[in-house]
DNA sequence: AGCACGCCGACT
DNA sequence: GTCGGCGTGCTC
């Protein structure tokens, strides 16, 4: 039989261009054997060097090397081909972030293993003629009828489909009954059900998901088929229910979904409603999975089997063969910025997949970022708002107490306030749950000695040691670097010298104690919360009542759902506005508003009390107020007005190095050929924000430029041909989400 | 990212 | 005299 290649006209090209999952700026070309078909996109094995390397054909050979030196393609890998819009994007990425293409490629191929068929499993299936001799008991009868007809089955399935052990079927194999076979190990995840009956959508909902189905409908024509929508409405307001209209509208069209969250919000609670609305789970994809899932997780999207993937940023490189719809919840998270390796915010580089795959995608937030805000605005992305359900769920009011007035401020001994220790008395005495709010893990966030003032400091950081007294030890929150705490002062010597100052969650969860002996508390921090299982576990503990007051960190303000709860005091309102970062005061808002919208959900109404030394700030009134669209206008003017995103761009150098020196050389160098021109200045170098950084000394510079002059032009230009002095490192940062 | 090639210290 | 440290550079 003649091989396709054999007929006229269908001979291959000769050589090709291979992107390898390498730190390579382009594709390798590589001979093409007679007879090997080789499309753009096939997975392939190549000779790399001494060794050999599993690539993606990228496109025609470019050509730079002499056909002699090519070596050949080896084989080509039973895998769906990488889609061409993954190819786009992987592409796009890295002229973006100016990161390598193979750096980029990477992250599209993080599962290698997934590229060879799934191995079959040993299984078992009736022998051919009836076994002679052989006592058939009930057991035994229930395997054989359980195997009769189907394909063949793993020893375990199999015993557990009869409901038998595991020794009858063992020896049934041992009677000659059973013969071994091979099983598919079709890992089959359960498709989601667009019909499946869900809850029942309000008028408001059920309008903007009639919108969002629209969209979706559109999806895939050239023109049209490309949309933005920001999804905004309070919490309790029904958006999760809303996009999921838009998901099981995509899914009835016969296309693949992918929903992405921020890592820390793929819960339990999460995953309880989509299966509640589609009958079945969509496959997961995020740090926590084992290497079979992942496997598994890959092949399935890459097959097309798998129809919705719920995942954190990385799962935006998974190889889709027919997405038609990206949901991007909590848009505003800080979460979707990678900010190592390749350095790219996952939310905009999901805009850019949605435009290479002609799809909606959907922003969703209750507090929108700011560029999101100003892209509505300009009427690049459509808004559809929800407004709340006020018989459910209504925004609890927000009180503001202001820390320098004495007696109605921070009281002698403590953290809390008269206001809010009254609002927690009567709180408790209602038998009502609470949340105090301090994102401060540990004990104490610095610890200095009584006789010299000498304060403890990680050696590989510039940042100081976090007492963490539970675990009887100083912490480096940026390194992992931990040590017993010290007897004597090493700078003066002086014994049981040192003073805690200022307060972490335990130092509060140790005031609580004092003043509410009774209370049932709990402290919930990225410490306490190992993962899903441990974070279940204390949402149960809330549900149930066994807790009385909540003490936590960020994490209790994403993703978990505690009804009961109807007082929140955030002990310290102003801590994210120091620093001077330029998204400060957004990040602060969005992050209060979210954590007061924990009060108050159920039928309950809902209090917030906010301790501040800033009661005039734009972010405490806002909040005060509700006035979120005045903060935005505020916000957005004097971003304009600075020239900051959106209204101008932006890009970091950070130079890091174990030499000090070498890190300062490097900057200053940088500093001297710094590009100039109209719409463009160059700020530093300057210490980076931790100028020591897990023994690392960085110095960073700062590239601000019009919003119309091509940022990575410019910094093509500034960097071409830069030979980096040896043991230095220089990152870029497109867009940093902050400077300073 | 690997892996080889390179040039300086403690071992059979 | 070698084995091996990891610093530097290349892989079509």
């Amino acid at each position: 039989m003649p091989a396709a290649h054999e007929r006229a006209g269908a001979r291959g090209p000769t050589s090709v261009g291979v992107l390898l999952p390498l730190p390579l700026k382009s594709a390798y070309d590589y001979r093409v054997p007679e007879g090997l078909a080789v499309g753009p996109g096939a997975f392939v094995r190549v000779p790399l060097g001494a060794r050999e390397a599993i690539g993606v054909v990228w496109g025609e050979a470019r050509g730079g090397v002499a056909a002699e030196r090519l070596k050949d393609v080896r084989a080509v890998l039973a895998a769906p081909a990488m889609p061409e819009a993954t190819r786009r994007l992987v592409d796009w990425v890295a002229d973006y972030t100016l990161a390598p293409a193979g750096a980029v490629l990477r992250m599209a191929m993080s599962v290698p293993e997934a590229l060879s068929p799934p191995r079959p499993l040993a299984a078992w299936r009736l022998a051919a003629g009836p076994a002679e001799g052989v006592r058939l008991t009930p057991a035994r009868r229930r395997v054989i009828e359980a195997l009769a007809g189907g394909p063949p089955r793993t020893g375990a399935a199999l015993a557990r489909a009869a409901g038998v052990g595991p020794t009858v079927v063992r020896a049934l194999a041992a009677a000659g009954v059973l013969t071994p076979a091979e099983a598919a190990p079709a890992e089959a995840f359960a498709p989601p059900d667009p019909g499946h009956p869900g809850p029942t959508l309000s008028p408001d909902q059920a309008a903007a998901a009639a919108r969002l189905r629209e969209r979706v409908a559109a999806g895939g024509e050239a023109e049209r088929g490309f949309s933005v929508t920001l999804l905004d409405g309070v919490t309790g307001a029904g958006k999760t229910e809303t996009y999921f209209e838009a998901i099981a509208a995509a899914l009835r069209r016969g296309r693949q979904v992918l929903v992405l969250l921020p890592e820390i919000a793929l819960t339990a609670q999460w995953l309880g409603r989509f299966a509640a609305r589609f009958g079945a789970p969509p496959v997961e994809w995020h740090s926590d999975l084992s290497a079979a899932q992942r496997r598994h997780a890959w092949r399935a999207v890459a097959e097309g089997r798998a129809r919705v993937v719920v995942g954190a940023r990385s799962a935006l490189f998974l190889p889709f063969p027919d997405l038609g719809l990206i949901v991007v919840d909590e848009e505003h998270e800080a979460a979707y910025k990678q900010e190592e390796g390749v350095i790219y915010h996952a939310r905009d580089m999901a805009v850019v997949r949605a435009r290479l795959g002609a799809i909606p995608i959907v922003l969703v937030s209750a507090t929108p970022s700011l560029e999101t805000v100003v892209n509505v605005r300009q009427g690049r992305y459509a808004r559809l708002h929800l407004p709340e359900r006020h018989a459910l769920a209504e925004l609890p009011a927000i009180h503001v107490i202001d820390l320098r007035r004495g007696a109605a401020g921070r009281g002698p001994s403590g953290w809390l306030s008269p206001a809010l220790k009254a609002a927690l008395d009567e709180t408790f005495a209602a038998g009502e749950q609470a949340l105090l709010f301090l994102n401060r893990r540990g004990y104490a966030p610095l610890t200095l000695c009584r006789a010299c003032g000498h304060r403890l400091r990680c050696p590989n950081c510039t940042a100081w040691l976090v007492e963490h007294r539970h675990l009887g030890a100083l912490m480096c929150h940026h390194c992992g670097y931990r040590r017993a705490p010290p007897d004597a002062c090493p700078a003066c010597g002086a014994e049981a010298s040192f003073v805690a100052c200022g307060p972490g969650v335990e130092r509060l969860a140790e005031e609580v104690r004092a003043l509410w002996p009774g209370v049932r508390y709990a402290v919930m921090t990225s410490d306490t919360v190992a993962g899903p299982r441990a974070a279940a576990e204390f949402v149960r503990r809330v549900q149930a009542r066994e807790v009385d007051l909540l003490i936590g960190t960020q994490i209790v303000a994403k993703g978990y759902d505690f009804p009961l709860l109807t007082l929140v005091g955030v002990v310290d309102a102003d801590l994210g506005l120091s620093g001077g970062d330029l998204r400060a005061a957004e990040r602060t808002y969005q992050l209060l508003h979210q954590v007061a919208g924990r009060a108050g959900r159920a039928e309950r109404p809902g209090r917030a009390f906010l301790q501040t030394y800033l009661p005039e700030h734009p972010v405490m009134r806002a909040l005060a107020s509700g006035a979120r669209e005045r903060f935005l206008d505020e916000e957005a003017a004097e971003r304009r007005a600075a020239g900051l995103p959106p209204f101008g761009r932006l890009a970091a150098l950070i130079v890091a190095s174990a030499d000090e020196a070498a890190a300062e050389g490097l900057a200053q160098g940088l500093g001297r050929s710094a590009p100039r021109g109209p719409g463009i200045s160059v700020l530093g170098p300057a210490p980076a924000p931790l100028s020591l950084l897990r023994g690392r000394h960085r110095r960073r510079l700062l590239l601000k430029v019009g919003r119309n002059v091509p940022v990575q032009a410019v910094l093509r230009r500034w960097l071409d041909g830069l030979r980096l002095p040896p043991r230095t490192h220089l990152q870029v940062d497109v867009d940093p989400l902050s400077f300073l």
